[in-house]
RNA sequence: UCCUCAGUAGCUCAAUGGCAGAGCAUCCGGCUGUUAACCGGAGGGUUGUAGGUUCGAGUCCUACCUGAGGAGCCA
């Protein structure tokens, strides 16, 4: 009778005990009649030990030279040994390769070090190391954080469409795709549409792809990523502020209870994600611009950040090394934002928005605001950024009957994956990143 | 679109304008506790492409291609 399966993760279950684990050679090291393969299944690695007077002659000719990445099903022992990494050795009993690798044609991707070209041409493979491993284990608790978050408060998952007939924000980022006799573009955000569900629905959220045709090469952008947008009913900007932070710092919170080991073997530091508390500091757009013309004054900051302008990526970075949790930087000035933000009443220059500024560089992971609830207000400002009127008929009818009130944010997965990952590119953040110039694997 | 940097063996990288090399990977051999194991040996090259300077170019110059980091813009 076979021994029954076991992952690798849960492998300290069957102490004493034999187990099946399906997996992959990860790696194997040799030592005359001592063989140490070291199995890989997805949830964890092992090493196995074979000794030469403890299986068959075939079973140790069977492993002795195995390629790497090559397909078995291992049957052994467990046994906690000190000297392990995990814990916990396999002393090999029976081996069967499923697969064999080729030495002709060897598993490219070696123990050693690789370029980043080299290792995004084999994302496919990539993927297998367990580094990468435990980047997407975290990304989907990320992703199941988020939606048990707005789940269990009351939010309706509403999906908006990914082929839109126009631009929410100008065409000039968007990917334009044949539709019929028709010109369609791929979402950038789903927010207009939410604000729709949310009119129907009160509480919303949508979480899907979104796409924008930006020539951006740097380490936090992707021409495909996810966002995770609430849109609600009768809420302010203070209201939305107050669900960004209680987003951030319970996602936060489940990745250090539920993804801690990832996060080590990631070699996050843990002791800065301990930090992420609520309250957030909350500047707004005039302390902003004076902490940093005070930093420029004291040589901290290159450039002179002029007052009236949106915040630049060093400033951003600047800012948000000024604290340990997230800032929330709100009411920026209206003419460099977004077309349906609110005026401040008590400042009608400003946008009652908020951005989110990560800690330790990682910059703007949730851009929101309250929207414009007034239909001639919005109508206006349709007009003032050169916007045609008839594509955003229907969005103007979300005033014209029973306008309220409404705020919302949008945070994108892959920056927030990123920041709690502690890593330095955001191509690591999805399993196969769209990016400037990389459309493969 | 702009700025900066880099392209040499399958991979990571050396090589003052003067014989193109090392480690890993692969192959052969050795080792009963290895931890990116180690030790001995072998094979492996149109130096990104096209021109140019020079007695001689991986190295200097020009253009192009590819990649990386950044700016702007954004999440």
């Amino acid at each position: 009778m076979p021994a029954p399966v076991s992952s690798i993760a849960e492998v300290g279950r069957h102490e004493g005990q034999s187990v099946t684990i399906q997996g992959w050679l990860y790696n194997l090291r040799e030592s005359g009649k001592l063989l140490f393969p070291i199995f890989r299944d997805g949830t964890g690695i092992i090493q196995g030990v074979v000794a030469k007077n403890a299986v068959t002659p075939e079973m140790f000719a069977s492993v002795k030279g195995l390629t790497q990445e090559s397909s078995v099903i291992v049957e052994g022992k467990v046994r906690a040994d000190p000297r392990a990494p995990g814990g916990y050795e396999l002393d090999v009993s029976q081996v069967q390769v499923v697969a064999r690798v080729p030495e002709s044609d060897p598993y490219p991707i070696s123990l050693k070090e690789h370029g980043v070209d080299f290792l995004m041409e084999h994302r496919h493979l990539w993927l297998r190391s367990p580094r990468q491993a435990a980047i997407l284990r975290v990304r989907a608790e990320i992703v199941k954080a988020a939606r048990d978050f707005f789940d269990d408060r009351g939010f309706t998952l509403t999906d908006p469409p990914i082929l839109t007939p126009a631009a929410c924000e100008g065409t000039t980022t968007l990917f334009p795709v044949d539709y019929f006799d028709e010109q369609a573009f791929l979402t950038q955000s789903g927010q207009l549409y939410i604000e729709a569900t949310a009119m129907a629905l009160g509480r919303v959220y949508s979480f899907g792809p979104t796409f924008r045709a930006e020539k951006s090469k740097t380490r936090r952008h992707l021409t495909e990523f996810w966002m995770i947008e609430p849109e609600v009913a009768y809420a302010t900007l203070e209201d939305i502020m107050d669900l960004a932070e209680g987003l951030i710092s319970f996602l936060v919170e489940r990745c250090l209870k539920r993804r801690r080991e990832d996060l080590k073997a990631i070699g996050r530091d843990l002791a800065k994600l301990e930090k992420v508390l609520p309250p957030f500091p909350r500047v707004s757009y005039d302390e902003a611009v004076r902490i940093l013309q005070e930093a420029h004054a004291k040589g901290a900051l290159e450039n002179k950040f002029v007052r009236g302008g949106d915040l630049g990526s060093p400033d951003e970075t600047f800012l948000s090394s000024q604290f340990d949790q997230p800032v929330l930087v709100h009411r920026y000035p209206a003419k460099v934002k977004a077309f349906y933000m609110e005026p401040d009443p008590n400042r009608p220059d400003l946008a009652l928005c908020v951005d989110v500024l990560a800690p330790e560089g990682y910059g703007e992971i949730i851009g929101g605001s309250q929207r414009i609830a007034s239909y001639e207000l919005l109508r206006q400002r349709i007009r003032e950024h050169g916007l045609p009127e008839a594509p955003f008929q229907w969005y103007l009818d979300l005033r014209k009957y029973g306008s309220v009130p409404h705020a919302g944010f949008g945070m994108g997965i892959e920056r927030a994956v990123a920041w709690i990952c502690g890593l330095e590119h955001v191509r690591e953040t999805i399993p196969f990143p769209r990016m400037l110039y990389r459309l493969y694997p």
